[in-house]
RNA sequence: GGGCUCAUAGCUCAGAUGGUUAGAGCGCACGCCUGAUAAGCGUGAGGUGGGUGGUUCGAAUCCACCUGAGCCCA
């Protein structure tokens, strides 16, 4: 007889190969045919709610690993409270307006552009958006996320358009908006406002000069300043020092000079002054607020502080032209300085600037420094290379310009106050250092700019009086172009003339006439965005959200104007968490770029291993800082995915003859043991998941798997799942305790592979329901903490007989563990432990026998004595002692006698 | 330059309130098994806790500074 067909063998039910690359898309496949996703939703309708509101990833390329790391993290919260029994449906969204999309859409027409109409290119823009959608989300699902694909929102969605204007309408209504001058990037050539993301930076030479200020209240008396921009002095408006630094006033011939003093020995020798001295120094602070009078006009204007004034170069002074300059603006804004910008949009100064008016910024440089030379106030001059902003189209130089831009006053209402108390009282910050970070940006931010001289966007819905040239802005008008808006989306901004998008009869309210042009800025994207929970959430009944959850970049971003704008429309944030993830770096902590060549596409990673071995990754990290990742790393996550499976499979493997209907009378010692460190982590997961701990979640179910089951339980189970009989109480037991593991690793994988978790739970005989996905969340039970506490101990005795088996191994005196017979002594409490068990330790051991005695606690190992059986391999000296089966151990001869071979 | 953040074995991570020789898994090395087999089991070697000072009887844990890295501003 062939006594190894006798043996309850493990069937091979989950393949030991994954195949994910092949099996994953058919998965989804079936996902999408029998429609899992609108059962889940179905299932939990009228549940409790539970909302992550999708942060919209903005639609023009393809997604990179942040986004897979953001997404399949929102993917693990939504599935996760999906499974504890709320209604947590997920609405994916797109960001489709703004500037990186019409600049792809103006590369590819090239000057075409020019002669194109704004409704064309809009055209055009939303075209290229739709596409990156369309991609997007097939390269998401492909993820694994689950979410409502078939009904997402997009910004330029025409609900959400309408959405957003009567949020705005809102924020005019109360009074927050002003329209105002601010120095914005411009091209003379193309005269057209450029963002930042236009401009590129090379070298220039410019004529920088040095030029004397003389105090209003001592003729004799000057402050010497420096600029590379003689142009920018018509538009003066103060004198800019650093608190910080030391200045000297400095004598030469009958007059003194202040500036910085680390530069006056430079800057003498570039004015050729020979003989001069120091006869003071202050500190820049004491000149604030003294006047002195412009050079070019002789008008007088402050001294004032600014930090940005540095002494590397120049003379520790700036003159400050607050229409002309990002900084002088801020701190013309700051002193309450005009912002006066007196040039057209080709460059020329406007006709009614005195002695330059009509002259072209670049020749009134010459000019300008000759009359200065002329009235004394030159002391040097000379070329500086520098970098400098230069258009990304016609690559001549630009120019700072202030224009007319709209912003919302963060201040008015005491929105700043109210805001930043919200932040401290109604959200929960996750990790709590968000808080601090977004508190303090909230406390120190400028006014925020939302017009954009751009085409793709919300149109701004201003009207300008073509009779007296007021500027309308009115909340009622704005909801008047909602309406359209909400029927023809922005475009009609584009379509229709003034007349046709205001309210009929509308009159200018400062002249009485009805006659208006439209305005054609559009809307910082941000404010899109930021008005998700009006257009999103609200109209699905899922406000305000539970959850945020983004890059640590959007305390500035999304969580910045979702507020700023939640604060106003309805006086609370939109959301009451917010959990933040850091960036993705290489395994050198460098972040990712082309040039170093050190980056890692998902859509390689999910082609080569499965978008399981992706998901593992990012339950793997601590991502709530910045987290590494290269194809090493991702290896490492393929072999953690193997064990992981093929515990699975060897569990399930055990489980082809049991029936969970039937009852199990009675469970071992050890079998119960292994149920209370499966209640253990049943709980610890639950509370890891909670605080959206998931590398917690992967250590311990994996720490569990290899430790507990691989390496202790599921080793010393073999012996009696193979060789005891089939129905006997033993294999019961070990099998019950199988099933129970089996399908609690399952669910408590499910959000993290669901995948493997889908595949494993249709292919097993036990499913109850359609999907793992329909699964509820394992019960929570408290764990035998006394059952844990005694057996820890008992491992601990195992290590030590383990240890001894290894000494004698390397001696030769055993190979395989079952050749030993072990000598134990222990003493005191352990002793009356391990005594309570003595019958199963050598089971425990896995060696053929031990001997227990009371004594100083020490292990000796010898051969085992008796004969080898034949069906279980253990030597045992009944072997021979069955006329029958004369190979056999008497267990096994039992077995064979009883079982019907 | 400013605000915030991070830095524990090759890798991924643990380590309330400062207190015995800093832990785990993976990987690696060596060995066992060949009835989970492109599997399984055992043993072992790996850490000046980024660096320098300080507080303390005592610090990976508290403080300061420095270095490197990241996000957001300027």
């Amino acid at each position: 007889m062939e006594y190894k067909n006798t043996l309850n063998l493990p069937v091979e039910i989950v393949p030991m190969k994954a195949n994910l690359t092949e099996k994953e898309p058919k998965i989804l496949e079936n996902w999408e045919k029998s429609k899992i996703y609108e059962k889940i939703r179905s299932k939990r309708l009228g549940a409790p709610k539970y909302v992550l509101h999708d942060g919209p990833p903005y639609a023009n390329g393809s997604i990179h690993i942040g986004t897979a790391l953001n997404k399949v993290l929102k993917d693990v919260v939504v599935r996760y409270k999906t499974m504890r029994g709320y209604d947590s449906p997920y609405i994916p969204g797109w960001d489709t307006h703004g500037l990186p999309i019409e600049h792809k859409v103006a590369l590819e027409l090239g000057e075409k552009i020019k002669s194109m109409k704004r409704i064309d290119i809009r055209k055009m823009c939303a075209d290229y958006a739709m596409k990156y959608v369309g991609i997007q989300k097939e390269q998401f699902k492909r993820l694994g996320i689950f979410g409502e694909w078939d009904n997402p929102y997009l910004t330029m969605d025409k609900s959400y358009e309408k959405a957003i204007y009567d949020v705005f309408a809102d924020v005019v209504e109360k009074g927050m908006v002003y329209r105002e001058n601010k120095p914005v990037m411009w091209c003379p050539v193309d005269h057209t406002a450029l963002a930042e993301a236009e401009v590129e930076y090379k070298d220039d030479i410019s004529k920088s000069i040095y030029v004397k200020f003389q105090f209003k209240d001592d003729p004799k008396k000057f402050v010497i300043i420096w600029t590379t921009t003689p142009w920018t002095l018509p538009a003066n408006r103060a004198v800019a020092l650093n608190a910080n630094v030391v200045y000297a006033e400095v004598k030469v011939k009958d007059e003194t000079w202040v500036m910085a003093k680390s530069l006056v020995q430079s800057v003498m020798e570039k004015a050729g002054v020979k003989e001069y001295e120091i006869t003071g120094e202050q500190s820049g602070k004491v000149f604030e607020f003294q006047k002195i009078l412009d050079p070019l006009y002789g008008e007088e204007r402050p001294i004032v502080l600014a930090d940005y004034v540095e002494t590397e170069s120049g003379t520790g002074a700036v003159h400050t032209a607050p229409g002309h300059g990002e900084e002088d603006y801020m701190t013309g804004k700051k002193y309450n300085l005009e912002i006066f910008s007196p040039v057209d949009d080709y460059g020329n100064y406007v006709t009614d600037l005195p002695k330059y008016g009509g002259m072209n910024i670049n020749k009134a440089n010459d000019v300008i420094i000759r009359d200065l030379k002329n009235n004394g106030a030159l002391i040097a001059q000379e070329d500086f290379k520098h970098p400098y902003p230069h258009c990304w189209r016609c690559h001549k130089p630009l120019i700072f310009r202030a224009t007319e831009q709209w912003f919302i006053s963060v201040d008015k209402n005491n929105l700043r106050k109210r805001t930043l108390e919200a932040i401290k009282n109604e959200v929960h910050w996750i990790p709590s250092w968000g808080e601090n970070r977004i508190y303090s940006m909230m406390e120190t931010r400028p006014d925020w700019c939302i017009s954009r001289q751009r085409d793709w966007g919300m149109p701004i819905p201003a009207f300008r009086c073509e009779s007296c040239g007021h500027v309308v802005m009115d909340p009622d008008v704005i909801r008047h172009v909602a309406q359209i808006v909400g029927r023809e989306g922005g475009d009609a901004w584009y379509k229709y003339d003034a007349k046709e998008l205001l309210p009929p009869g509308y009159k200018c309210p400062k002249c009485g006439q009805d006659h208006f042009e439209k305005l054609y800025d559009v809307m910082d994207v941000w404010i899109d965005s930021g008005s998700s929970f009006e257009a999103v959430l609200k109209p699905r009944n899922l406000y305000p959200a539970a959850l945020y959850l983004e890059g640590t970049d959007q305390h500035r971003g999304w969580f910045h104007s979702s507020l700023l704008l939640g604060m106003i429309r309805d006086g609370r944030p939109p959301y009451d968490n917010v959990l933040t993830h850091g960036f993705i770096r290489d395994e050198n902590d460098q972040k990712m770029s082309k040039s170093l060549g050190n980056v890692i596409d998902p859509l390689d990673v999910i082609n080569k291993f499965g978008a399981d071995v992706l998901r593992l990754w990012v339950s793997s990290t601590e991502y709530k800082n910045d987290v590494r990742i290269s194809i090493k790393i991702i290896e490492k996550q393929v072999d953690a995915y193997r064990k992981i499976r093929n515990v699975l499979r060897f569990i399930f493997g055990n489980l082809y003859d049991f029936n969970p209907e039937e009852k199990v009378d009675e469970l071992l010692e050890i079998d119960r043991y292994a149920l209370a460190l499966l209640d253990k982590l049943v709980l610890d997961v639950t509370q890891y998941y909670d605080d959206f701990d998931f590398h917690k979640v992967y250590h311990s179910v994996f720490d569990f798997i290899t430790i507990d089951m691989s390496a202790f339980y599921l080793d010393i189970l073999k012996d009696r799942l193979y060789a005891d009989g089939k129905r006997s109480t033993g294999r019961r037991s070990a099998q019950f305790v199988l099933y129970k593991t089996g399908m609690t690793l399952l669910k408590l994988l499910a959000p993290i592979i669901p995948f493997t978790t889908e595949e494993i739970y249709t292919t097993i005989p036990f499913r109850k329901l359609e999907s793992i996905h329909l699964e509820d969340w394992p019960d929570l039970n408290k764990e035998d903490r006394a059952l844990i506490e005694k057996w820890s101990k008992i491992r601990e005795v195992r290590d030590v007989v383990l240890k001894a088996l290894e000494e004698e191994r390397q001696n030769r005196k055993i190979g395989h563990p079952l050749e030993a017979k072990v000598n134990l002594k222990v003493d005191g409490e352990l002793y009356d432990i391990v005594k309570s068990i003595e019958t199963d330790l050598a089971d425990i051991m896995i060696v053929s026998s031990l001997v227990l005695e009371k004594g100083d606690t020490s292990v000796t190992v010898e051969r085992a004595e008796g004969q080898k059986c034949e069906r279980c391999w253990k030597y045992s000296t009944t072997v021979g002692e069955d006329k029958e089966h004369p190979t056999l151990c008497s267990r096994c001869a039992e077995v064979i006698r009883k079982e019907d071979f």
